[in-house]
DNA sequence: CTATAATCCGTAACTGATTACGTAACCGAG
DNA sequence: CTCGGTTACGTAATCAGTTACGGATTATAG
């Protein structure tokens, strides 16, 4: 088994925690049968909760020690048929489930105080010849993992990874039906094609690259998966268009990629500001738009029918 | 759950390693779908085994990865199911259900050597950013288990703790029935009483304290629970005879510190040697003896017909 | 060579937790 | 004062493992 964990690495981390958390919970168990207090271990939460002679609701149990409060709702049934505790409505409030030691329960308090103090001066023991702790060493990690949970830590890396599959090319032919269907999907989707799309779409050599424009095409894995335009309107003034990024590319930021480019190259090209026309109804395009500097403006209506705001960035 | 744990202390230990391992497997397990490997977190340690493309028998990983072979017959099932691995009888040995990974399962490796990749790197950042390294920690405790494991630890406490609640006092009247019922018990319960027998524990200020003998009484918790005399038959020469133990506080090593007390007294009366008579069926009786540093003499027959071996101690 | 023991595995039942869901009680705003 | 939303709780189903048991096959001892 260690050797699985050589092999396996840091990744088993989880099933190491959990392997030995089972063999000392066997172990604690074997060695709680020698001292006569009939209280199962998996009542010692609860058991402790109450232990001070304070009566506490379910939920306030389940809270404190980290069960659910069905767990708890379990574990008093079960100590309320060995006569360790009482349990029963509150006058107060009817949905409180009041949880108190019984006389007997109190009396298992000082054996089982005792039985405590011996386990606990083993642990006690075990972390001194250790270097490191493992109490410690787990509290640690809950700090850092209450900071930054493990999920987005790797997600990070996830990202690191795919940032790493995409790349951003310059328009060419091959690209063209890619740049038209990628384009003519999401507006169809929401919006019904006008001619003037349709013009673009057909032909962006033409229309685009011809007048000083530029197209930006990004590949995922090498499989062109997004594009955006930068459309020459005059010397000082660009638009930027037809952003567009396949459906199963989403959530790789590859729009804020391609539309860092089209602002790089905006510049390049002597632009002092780039404009962009949109619809509310698209917030996440919008929220893009925002992230890369975009800011709304109130300017001349659009050629598009489906456009109902402006956006824009000084350069 | 924090507060719970400074209260209970390190008694808590094997359940915070639990929920540790809860938390970091459920992140992880939504880390993972990030990925898309379509495998089971709970398959990993199987796949793991598997990975370098050799075949293993079911108890051969089970045994590798430290689950019970029911659990990974299970595991094998489901991934057999998903098409990840094959599994069948080989012709060597008829019991063995031989599993491999298919082609499928083969392809996925390499994805998912990435995100275990990944994963490792997190972890790894999370050492690195504390003092006390978990996997170090967890690693240390596993070793000091090997050498001695937590039930022997425990069991150590509590018998310190037991003989903290022993006494030893000298014979007096008011233990005269104790004297005689728990001599009458054993000695009822394998032999049949003697007449020998008798007398002495009717009469054994008379017949043992008054000839020079000596006579302890083992309390437990202020209960008198075992009885042990030491009888003079000549200035150099006792015996020490009718060692018993209440059945209730056995396991105790109650007989092992009245035996010592024995031959304490033994040598402040100025003995040389005490001798004793038992019988071969008491096992665990000869072997307390034994380990109060008796050996077996060969010597004249004894008076009580239920005694074949004798044993002796030079002071 | 045969009887007995050991090994390998699968199924079933159990365990100690969880999530899902339903019900009853409370709360706050109209 | 009633009506939607929240809270407290219990029951049921689920989950990932376990132990228990039994059947088939192999190894071993007499």
């Amino acid at each position: 088994m260690l050797e699985l964990y050589r092999q396996t690495g840091k990744m088993a981390l989880g099933s190491r925690l959990r392997q030995l958390s089972e063999t000392l919970g066997e172990q604690a168990a074997r060695a709680y049968r020698l001292y006569d207090v009939a209280i199962d271990p998996k009542w010692f939460p609860v058991f402790y909760m109450l232990k001070s002679g304070a009566c506490l609701s379910i939920s306030a149990i389940a809270g404190a020690i980290g069960h659910s409060h069905a767990s708890v709702s379990k574990i008093v049934k079960e100590m309320a048929a060995a006569d360790i505790i009482i349990s029963g409505k509150v006058p107060g409030d009817g949905r409180i489930n009041q949880v108190c030691l019984t006389e007997k329960g109190k009396q298992l308090v000082s054996k089982f105080l005792l039985q405590a103090e011996d386990v606990e001066a083993v642990v006690e023991e075990l972390m001194l010849a250790s270097q490191n702790n493992l109490w410690e060493a787990v509290s640690e990690i809950e700090y850092l993992l209450s900071e930054q949970d493990l999920y987005s830590r790797i997600k990070e890396k996830y990202l690191i990874r795919e940032q790493n599959k995409i790349q951003l090319v310059n328009f060419d032919a091959k690209y063209a039906q890619v740049f038209h269907d990628l384009n003519f999907e999401w507006i169809d989707k929401y919006f019904t094609l006008e001619e003037s799309d349709r013009v673009m779409l057909d032909a962006p050599q033409k229309t685009i690259l011809d007048r000083g424009g530029y197209i930006v095409i990004a590949l995922y894995q090498d499989e062109p998966v997004g594009t955006c335009a930068l459309i020459k309107h005059d010397d000082e003034r660009f638009e930027l268009a037809k952003m567009a990024v396949s459906d199963d590319a989403k959530g790789k930021s590859i729009g804020f990629l391609m539309g860092r480019d089209i602002i790089q190259k905006a510049r390049e090209l002597g632009a002092e500001r780039i404009f962009l026309e949109s619809n509310t109804r698209l917030v996440p395009a919008l929220n893009l738009y925002k992230k890369l500097g975009f800011a709304r403006v109130v300017s001349e209506p659009s050629p598009y029918s489906r456009c109902n705001i402006q956006m824009e960035i000084e350069l």
